[in-house]
DNA sequence: CTGAAAGCGCTAACAT
DNA sequence: ATGTTAGCGCTTTCAG
């Protein structure tokens, strides 16, 4: 204990807690008896006494994901504003490694949570999640069957305007590559493919076994060995996007010339390979700092009054935005930031 | 408290920490008793009573870069792997962020820290460091002034194995182009193409001022325009190649003909684009599997005996590959995993 | 302005 | 096999 420096442990605490009330001298000989000790406080013995552990939780398939990742860093900049620490765990979309990182932050008492779920079918993370009292924001998925808020991108939409988009292009027959078909976002951007197509009269058809670059071959070779082979192709995640351009390029397909391409989600070298790819953009860091603000919203009104109850769960979704460039048919457009 | 079970408290700790010595039934009873009531254990307390807190540190620049988040997802891997919880802190390459950063792991008592300093002048971290009296271990690069074990890629001879590979294509005019200098994965890496250049009695011109693709094209048009223009471009880093790389295909220069291109650090679609890029790799999971392991090592040993002081502090130096893709002249190597 | 004492939830000695 | 007790380091009344 710092108490070597001669003062009891309320000064001491005083002191480090920004030092009201406390005799300018003393302070300043506590302040030397600290750093000559190198005294560092220790976080868990606040923790213990109650109140807020200023820390938040970010529970995530994978930080390898430039989405994800770029989600993570713009939470933790929102956290840091509010002097919080996050922790970032990741499941694999695993549901078992996703109730025990939330279990690992609940020991850890978080004072909230930022969740990407996984979604397994029963709903063990919900009653988990409800149990701990916390405030907890769903981040780019929401939680099945419960009333948490969440904070997700128009997936419906932003498929839908793509295939709309495509059939704009002339083209008819349009096929939809995809991995993971049962995530929530897949789900939702499949229905919103299947609903253009469907307005428009068109088959829908979709290949969700895509799950890396052979996958991709196969496929490929599947929709343009048939009689009336495929004249575009939708990608609805990214790394379909990148295996199937990847598939097409080694086999010289000719883009959009033989057969089109439009990917959901962005990449960095989307504009510089050749052709360029057209995609849907997610608002990414808009995602990750509302899910961090809300979270942090929710955190301050329950500290200060007990009728959170009042405030309906928020649903934020985002809208997305088509990026032209040339794999799709368009001539890219002109500027760039 | 979990007493409701009807059993003291020792008994519920000896439940919660596996049931050794607790008649089964009762046991099972506990057991019953934690669910219903949805205990979960409080780790402050648990924390705050000395011994590990089975959590480590890991500071880093940024996880959006692929190159981090890669080594922060190994190190979580392993992490797991010792039952323990990563905290993941970015620092932007501050120096002061960065020293926040640490104070905020070492007031939660982490176990032991991972960390890529951005190396300041002064060696404040290292001092830091050495008060916490915890192992610690540099990733990707030393920290200045310390003897903290390091794990880092092999810089020096990366670039100039890079450098060579170019000179052996007959180029002679070759320029390197780089940003943040101060780095010392980046010192290390213009050493490296100066000591090959001077080698073979060719003149090293380094430009560091690429910090986005405006200062990569500005360059490159300097390069270009001079009278005996450059004939080829060594990029020390991902985000100088991908500028480069994109500056070079809007300008329509070809590539290897007019300018040939080598960059350090493999990126995704290197392969895929056209042409393929040929870089230096490194081996990015092993930096985070190695670092990790290393930790865990130094902080099991020290736990068992008081004699850590005895194994030297270990400086792990991992082999850089160079891949021939098409950029630097090569025919691409045929297969690919 | 300062200090004494209680108590946060848990674990480890030490009984029983 | 189980209960009792002390104490980890801090904040927080409550008295001086």
């Amino acid at each position: 204990m710092a108490k070597k420096a001669g003062v009891g442990t309320t000064t001491a605490s005083r002191v480090i807690n920004g030092g009201q009330n406390v005799d300018p001298k003393t302070l300043a000989r506590v302040q030397r008896a600290i750093a000559s000790l190198g005294y560092v406080p220790n976080q868990a013995a606040r923790t213990l006494k109650g109140g807020r552990t200023r820390t938040i939780g970010f529970v995530l398939p994978s930080i390898v994901d430039p989405f994800f990742a770029s989600c993570a860093e713009a939470a933790q900049a929102i956290a840091r504003l509010h002097d919080s620490l996050l922790i970032v765990l990741t499941t694999q979309n695993d549901p078992k490694t996703e109730l025990d990182a939330v279990d690992v932050l609940i020991r850890h008492r978080v004072d909230g949570l930022i969740i990407a779920p996984c979604n397994a079918e029963d709903d063990l993370l919900g009653k988990l999640l409800s149990r701990a009292s916390i405030p907890v924001v769903a981040l780019d998925r929401p939680i099945a069957g419960s009333m948490f808020p969440s904070v997700v991108g128009n997936n419906f939409a932003g498929a839908q305007f793509a295939t709309r988009h495509l059939i704009e292009h002339g083209y008819r027959r349009i096929v939809c590559f995809t991995g993971e078909p049962d995530l929530y976002t897949i789900r939702e951007r499949i229905r919103g493919y299947c609903d253009a197509m469907t307005s428009a009269r068109l088959k829908p058809v979709v290949d969700s076994s895509i799950r890396d670059r052979r996958s991709a071959e196969r496929a490929l070779k599947r929709v343009l060995g048939e009689a009336s082979s495929a004249e575009a192709l939708l990608t609805l995640k990214n790394s379909t996007t990148i295996d199937t351009f990847e598939v097409l390029q080694e086999n010289n397909v000719e883009v959009p010339g033989k057969i089109a391409l439009l990917g959901y989600d962005d990449f960095q070298l989307a504009p510089t390979v050749r052709p360029s790819v057209s995609v849907i953009q997610q608002p990414i860091d808009d995602m990750g700092h509302v899910a961090a603000e809300l979270l942090f919203k929710r955190l301050l009104d329950s500290a200060s009054s007990q009728f959170l109850g009042g405030a309906p769960p928020q649903q934020v979704l985002l809208t997305t935005k088509l990026i032209r460039r040339a794999s799709c048919g368009c001539s890219p457009e002109a500027s760039r930031p």
